[in-house]
DNA sequence: TTAATTTAATAACGATTGTTATAAAAATAG
DNA sequence: CTATTTTTATAACAATCGTTATTAAATTAA
C-alpha cells in the first residue's frame, strides 16, 4: 500500500541511475534464454552448472550472486519460459466466445509450439523435471503445480461455458478435462519423439472433432 | 548353427551342475525387479549406483560383474520391465479379431497397468530417460527406439485390418496412429501427475468412441 | 589337502557435482 | 585521490559420481 509508491520510484531510480559499483557484463534476460534452452533440452538434473556456465558465458560466482543458486536460475528460467516460449492459456480463454472455440485455440497453439526449429520439442513444464531423484523433489513439485494448474483452468474454462450456455448443464466436464489434458500431454512425447507440426496438427484436430461425442 | 547344440548344454548344465567357484548370494532375478522400481520411478540418471547397491543389497563390485556397468544393468531392467510388467501388445493384436478391438484391449490394458499400488506410474520406456544429458545418449535412443517400434506396430495391426476387411482401404491409418499413440503417451503423463485409474479409463472410453470418426 | 575358480568385501580411483572463500577489477561518491 | 561498493576471476571446497584394483572368503576338482 504505502510502500508501493517507495517502491515504484526504487525500481525507477534502478533504471535510470547509475549504479555504485563494477557493472554487470552479462545482460540477464539473455542468460535466462540461454539457461531455459538448455534445461528445457536436457532438464534440470542433467544440466550441471558446468554446462550452464559454458553455455551461458559467465562464471559459476556470477551466476550465484545474481541468481541464488541452481534451483533459483531454473525457477527464473521457468518464469522466462512461461513469459515468453508457453502457451498464453488466459488470454486465449478470455478472448473465445465458447468454450470450444477456446480448447480449439489452445490445441492449435500448442502444436505450433511443441515443435519449432532451433527449439527443444514439448512442454517445458512437462519435460524439464520428469525423471528426478529425491533431492530435487522441491523443483519436481513445482512444475507438477503449474501442471495442476493449468488441468483446474481447462475445467474452469469448460465451467463458463456451461454459465453462458454454450455447453450443456450436464457436460462430463471433469472427463473432458481429462481427455484433453491427455491429448496435450500425449503432444508433447509425441513432439519429442520426432512427430512433425502436421502429424501433431491432424491429431488434433482429430481430438477436436470429437467434442461432439461427449 | 553348429553352436546350437553346444549352448544348450552350456545352459543346461549350468542351471543343473554345481558351480565351480564361491556361489552367488543374490537372486539375479530379485535384484532386477527392484533395480526396474528405482530406473522406473527415478529415471536412468537420477538414479545413483549407490542408490542401487543400497535396494538391492549387493556391493558395486558384484554389481559390475553381474551387469557390466550401469547401462548393462538399465537394459536388463528394461528387458525385465518389458518381460513382467509392459503391455503384451503382440498377444493382444494377435488375439483380437478386428484392428477396432485389438486397439481397445491396448488401450485398456494400458491403463490397468500405468496406475497400479505400489509400482510406478506411467511407462517406463516413456519415463526413465525423458530428460537427460549428451553422455547418456545411447540410453535416451534405445528407449526411443522401442517407442517407434510400438508406433509401427499399432500401424500395423491397423494395416492387417484393411486386409482382413474390418477397416475400409481408404482409412488414415497413420493418423489414427498418430491419434492413439498420443494418448498412450498422455494418460502416462497423466498418471504421473496423479490421475486415477477411473479417469483414465473414461479417457479411453472417449478416445475409442472417436473411433467412427475417422 | 592342495589347487583352481568364482564371488564377496574393502577401499580407493580420478572426474565431476553444486557451491563458496578470497582477492583483483571497475565503477561511483566524497 | 581515497573510500566505498559491486562484479569479476581464480581457485578451491567437501561430497558424490561411476568404476575398479586388491584381497579375502567360499565353493568344487584333483
Amino acid at each position: 500500500m504505502t510502500n508501493r509508491h517507495e517502491a515504484n520510484i526504487t525500481v525507477a531510480e534502478d533504471t535510470l541511475k547509475k549504479k555504485r559499483g563494477r557493472p554487470k557484463c552479462f545482460d540477464e534476460q539473455q542468460v535466462l534464454e540461454k539457461a531455459m534452452l538448455l534445461f528445457w533440452e536436457h532438464g534440470y538434473e542433467a544440466t550441471s552448472i558446468s554446462d550452464l556456465t559454458q553455455a551461458l558465458e559467465i562464471t559459476a560466482p556470477s551466476l550465484y550472486s545474481a541468481f541464488g543458486d541452481k534451483a533459483g536460475l531454473f525457477y527464473r528460467s521457468i518464469d522466462y519460459y512461461l513469459a515468453h516460449e508457453a502457451c498464453p492459456i488466459e488470454t486465449i480463454f478470455l478472448e473465445a466466445k465458447t468454450a470450444k472455440i477456446a480448447f480449439e485455440l489452445y490445441l492449435y497453439d500448442n502444436v505450433k509450439r511443441l515443435v519449432q526449429p532451433n527449439k527443444p520439442a514439448g512442454c517445458m513444464l512437462v519435460v524439464a523435471a520428469m525423471n528426478c531423484s529425491d533431492a530435487t523433489y522441491d523443483v519436481q513439485q513445482n512444475l507438477l503445480d503449474k501442471r495442476i494448474k493449468t488441468k483446474e483452468k481447462l475445467l474452469k474454462r469448460l465451467q463458463q461455458g456451461v454459465e453462458q450456455g454454450d455447453l450443456p448443464a450436464n457436460a462430463p466436464l471433469q472427463e473432458m478435462t481429462d481427455f484433453y489434458a491427455t491429448v496435450i500431454q500425449g503432444l508433447t512425447i509425441q513432439a519429442r519423439d520426432g512427430a512433425s507440426t502436421e502429424q501433431l496438427h491432424k491429431v488434433v484436430e482429430h481430438a477436436v472433432k470429437t467434442w461432439a461425442l461427449f
